[in-house]
DNA sequence: CAGACATTTGGAACATGTTCCAATTTTCGA
DNA sequence: TCGAAAATTGGAACATGTTCCAAATGTCTG
């Protein structure tokens, strides 16, 4: 019944799962490449099986949706996690928007591509409506930044009574609404760094301890400073 | 060639005009019910103008588009702003929180209403993209906040450093998110509102002077003992 | 090698948002 | 009251996401 040995990492190896994998990435690739150099325009499920030279229904029995595909490309762009781990600052605090400077860079420096995505990514037409991420790269985001604010409570930076986990949801959702407000328009690429940077310092602080708090405060100034000069 | 004349308030008096304004609302009513009724399903631009008794394409000269009609829906159910001003909790921070309430109170009397109204907004299809709110909607809205908020540092217990309307921009940003998280099912309807209260509070707590930051503290707590039980 | 199986393929079909158009109705100004 | 202007109307049309189907293609198992 399954074809093809199951290696170690997961990945199938016969040759059925083979041309199946190469026809996932071809359909990934053709819809990046067509966002790369049309945005909006063009996007079409029947323009990326053209593009991808797969008939129009290969890419509902692989990915489901275009809402799918789209969530494909966005996660083949961002080998984010991977990074998190090398940041070198000396305290927590520092590493947290060291971080999120890393995050924040994909957009800035793509920013029509990205926000294509991203309004791709809200049609939430069909039933299912997965959320911004795939449950397992979403969960493995998630431990990564409660890593990072656990240190900074290790470090007696951050109130231990002020739950991490907690504290990382509100961090995600501040972040998702300035993108919302970004992706629609209302808040300028240039202010998109400082405002989100502004957000998690505000939160932070709130959850800090006096050492922590100076930090901040100095931080939340800084962003304020860069935001003036609109 | 301004047929008819316009009152002090800038409604127009004219047969014409208020024909056209009947028909608006009838649509917008429309929209309504088959909201209430059937949640997602059925609500297609053609189900409306049946429900509307209009012809299909008088929608379109009235409002735009789909989104523009759903935007009206969602405004004419929130008579928010007006009520803002009866605040009545003693200290400014206080208010703050009751606001917040006063707005969570929609979405969690009618959840299904609601997220199905911001399913729809969030679709970004057309050019204009106009927000999650008409501008002046938005500006007034956004006024109401600043008030409560410079209150708050008038009342020392936000720090004046901090600018209110930087502050307003987090805390708006931070409910998007939350509610987009809520709209895509990652939040629950009963987490609903202590998640943004949460947020609310540590923003603010990281904005607050000493005398602020007690108060805030307490708050916090609470909200988490409230998520706590999950 | 041959048959069983899994997938892809074309193609049609459906509902949808949106636009265009000519014909019609309704209102307004003189 | 009459003609001009401003809508609405009905209908068709287009592109889209998505689903369905029978036929074809390729791959694995015995």
């Amino acid at each position: 019944m399954n074809g093809g040995a199951i290696s170690a990492d997961g990945a199938e190896s016969g040759r059925r799962a083979q041309a199946k994998e190469e026809r996932r990435s071809r359909i990934v690739r053709a819809a990046r490449d067509l966002i790369r150099e049309t945005g909006d325009t063009d996007l079409s499920m029947r323009m990326i099986a053209k593009r991808a030279g797969v008939s129009l229904t290969t890419p509902y029995n692989l990915f489901g949706s275009k809402r799918a595909v789209v969530l494909a490309v966005f996660e083949d762009e961002r080998d984010f996690v991977v990074r998190f781990g090398r940041l070198q600052a000396a305290n927590a605090l520092d590493r947290i928007f060291d971080a999120h400077d890393l995050g924040m860079r994909y957009f800035i420096e793509d920013p029509d591509f990205y926000r294509t995505l991203w309004k791709a990514l809200l049609n939430t037409q069909g039933a299912d409506s997965t959320g911004l991420a795939t449950p397992e790269r979403l969960e493995r985001s998630r431990a990564a930044w409660r890593a990072l604010l656990e240190a900074a409570q290790d470090e007696g930076l951050l109130e231990p009574a002020i739950s991490a986990d907690l504290l990382e949801r509100s961090l995600s959702s501040f972040a998702n609404g300035t993108m919302l407000s970004w992706a629609m328009g209302a808040v300028s690429t240039e202010a998109l760094g400082p405002t989100t940077a502004l957000g998690y310092a505000l939160a932070l602080r709130g959850a800090a301890t006096a050492a922590g708090a100076a930090l901040l405060q100095a931080r939340i100034l800084r962003c304020q400073a860069q935001l003036a000069g609109d």
